[in-house]
DNA sequence: GTCTATAAATCGATAGAC
DNA sequence: GTCTATCGATTTATAGAC
């Protein structure tokens, strides 16, 4: 059993209470307009105390993805006792869409140079998500031996798609709009991502792969 | 005949320079890493010139868009010799796809207050919006109408559903891959932006919508 | 470890000479 | 209109007292 003296204890619940308001931030206003000042006085804390538990920024938001990509490692780790390699991805990607309306999915520019920079070299965050791509890749063949994927698609470009799709504003701008519950919001963007804008109204087209919500 | 002095025609030119130099950083690094000076530099003059030209870096990037959304329109009034407004869609996804490949389209950050405050007080960016999204909108309902887009989707999303896919990461996750070529990554995108991931390989299902290249 | 205070660098925007 | 030079504000990061 390992000793965890209660500073330890408090410490992690101090960093805890940061990455929680780093991750709400990242959310809400990205990385490039989201300020160290700001995260601090989101905590209560000084900004040289922040500087005390994290190095950088950049180390801010890595920390934050870390999180993310554990909770999704939870949740894949739930699916298996779905039937099919396609209902797991369709509920990997309707969970990424409401964590994402829930205001509690990081956005991070895929531009900002600094930042890539650090996450690459950043060892548990790139773990995490080797291991997220790993799983979804074997996931993603198996749909497409059994053709319910595509098959004629290369399976990184629908790994891509699927992570593209858990930042896609398209989510926001409708849950702006207000005609429609975020269930509905969600129901609409899993037929377009996996059944496309032009799936025509034949009942046998549209019963082959996509399961009941 | 309206008289247009050589003077006026030289600062013509050199602001579609400037507008040119910002449609490229736009497209390369994205509105908040774009820094004024960086545009400047581009150009070849001194900020302050800049300055005289364009009243702030919001202006900037609206004249920009002003410029993009003209080539959209006169896009747009090319496609009318196509026989469905599907056709027209698809074809407009496809132009939009390559002008992303091609490093021309600017992106600009959804959340960005200041620049969306200043975008929507811009007469000329607000007026070809609307433009753009009001043709849009007319052939999205046609094609609905005939069933080669899905009846059951809300206009508006299939409408913010094409705006999205102009600036969808996949295209230059894709491209920095290597493995594909221009065309069969923009081949591919329209397929799952239209037809979906999950796309049976049944001949009648793919026959109905999807126009050949 | 937490604080106040400040360094160091960047960036948008402007002044003023020509 | 273009330039050089600089302001003023913001932001990341740190120094040093407690």
């Amino acid at each position: 059993m390992v000793k965890v003296s209660f500073r330890e204890q408090v410490l992690r619940v101090r960093e805890d209470a940061i990455v929680a308001s780093v991750n709400r931030l990242l959310a809400e206003k990205g990385f490039d307009l989201m300020t160290v000042d700001e995260v601090a006085a989101d905590v209560g804390i000084a900004k040289a105390s922040l500087y005390k538990h994290f190095p950088s920024k950049e180390a801010l938001a890595a920390e934050a993805m870390v999180r993310v990509l554990d909770r999704a490692l939870a949740f894949l780790a739930t699916l298996d006792a779905l039937p099919s390699a396609f209902e797991r991805l369709h509920a990997v990607a309707r969970w990424t869409m409401q964590v994402q309306l829930a205001g509690q999915m990081p956005s991070l520019p895929a531009q900002n140079s600094s930042l890539r920079t650090a996450l690459v070299s950043h060892r548990a965050y790139m773990d995490r998500l080797m291991e997220v791509s790993d799983k979804l890749g074997d996931w993603i063949t198996d749909a497409q031996a059994a053709a319910d994927l595509d098959p004629a698609l290369p399976p990184e470009l629908i790994l891509y798609t699927l992570f593209a799709r858990a930042c896609d504003p398209v989510l926001g701008v409708m849950k702006a709009g207000g005609r429609f519950s975020d269930e509905q919001i969600i129901a609409m963007l899993l037929q377009t991502c996996f059944g496309g804008l032009a799936r025509p109204a034949s009942a046998t087209c549209q019963a082959s792969a996509v399961p009941a919500t």
